[in-house]
DNA sequence: CGCGTCGCCTGTGGGC
DNA sequence: TGCCCACAGGCGACGC
């Protein structure tokens, strides 16, 4: 569910919340949720005692740094939540995995009812060194690139667009809302061929991408119909009142009116203007 | 190697 | 009202 600004919203609460606290208990109700790891024992015997030194992002994925030098992974997958409780009495939501206590009280919850997400912690505080993370590609929030730059990345592959801008061993983040936001802003197709781009629709591309996520993390995230998306203390977020093109199959076209349309791609919905993305 | 499809899960909403 | 199917913000393992 999530994608980089719903992560990004929370990695700035999280950042707030819960550096410099210690790490006191920790449950796991469900193995699943910490899969990566031989047994729930371990994963929680690396957490209890560390303290919260600093919380991270790269692309979908949380990266909350420990003294000692290891780093507790979050991916929150389809249908994760972070969500902070005040005190351990606070009602417990259904499908709660993982229940991290800290000694200055207070609590940090992980529920996920597909099971999709994960937790893990990670040798290592250089997250290039992250196995699980070394793939990914470049994170266009943190670390924009200049967009020749970005044009010479986008030429060199020959995918289409939409393939392409989920590619998270290409641009880390991205998913399958805000690359059709970004193919409308940009007015392309989501099956135009990276390399029959012209270099003014490379600098259209690269700008709506960023002007997308900068708009959609200042508005905190996309919260849709199903409430899925909340912040760290259950509020959702904004930005799906500016969405021009997802889940608005039938309606207008917010730049020409026409009907927009939804295709299946690779069994995923993709909504686009068929008459104004070229 | 690059691509598309499938499986992993649970919940929900629409059609009948 | 209830049942069933389609579908949902992701990702990695396959097979071609």
């Amino acid at each position: 569910m999530p994608e980089l600004p719903e992560v990004e919203v929370l990695r700035r609460d999280l950042e707030r919340d819960i550096t410099g606290r210690h790490i006191k208990t920790v449950e796991v109700e469900t193995p699943r949720s910490v899969r990566r790891h031989k047994n729930k024992k371990e994963f929680i015997g690396r957490l209890e005692g560390k303290k919260v030194v600093g919380v991270d992002r790269r692309g979908k994925y949380l990266l909350c740094r420990l003294d000692g030098g290891e780093v507790l992974v979050i991916h929150l997958g389809m249908s994760g939540q972070l969500r902070r409780a005040k005190t351990a009495r606070e009602a417990k939501m259904k499908h709660t995995h993982v229940i991290i206590g800290f000694q200055q009280g207070g609590q940090l919850r992980f529920i996920d009812p597909r099971t999709f997400g994960e937790m893990f912690v990670a040798e290592t505080d250089a997250i290039d060194k992250i196995k699980e993370l070394s793939h990914l590609g470049i994170d266009p929030y943190d670390h924009p690139i200049s967009w020749d730059e970005f044009g010479a990345l986008v030429v060199s592959r020959k995918a289409k667009l939409k393939p392409l801008l989920m590619d998270q061993k290409f641009i880390a983040g991205i998913g399958n809302m805000y690359s059709d936001e970004i193919l409308w802003g940009a007015g392309l197709r989501w099956d135009r061929t990276s390399d029959s781009l012209q270099a003014q629709e490379i600098r259209r591309l690269y700008r709506s991408l960023i002007e997308v996520l900068q708009e959609a993390v200042k508005f905190r995230g996309s919260t849709l119909s199903d409430g899925q998306y909340v912040d760290l203390f259950g509020q959702p977020g904004e930005y799906q009142t500016y969405h021009n093109a997802y889940d608005r199959e039938g309606k207008p076209c917010p730049r020409c009116r026409q009907p927009l349309v939804r295709e299946r791609v690779a069994s995923r919905s993709t909504y686009f203007c068929a008459s104004c993305q070229v």
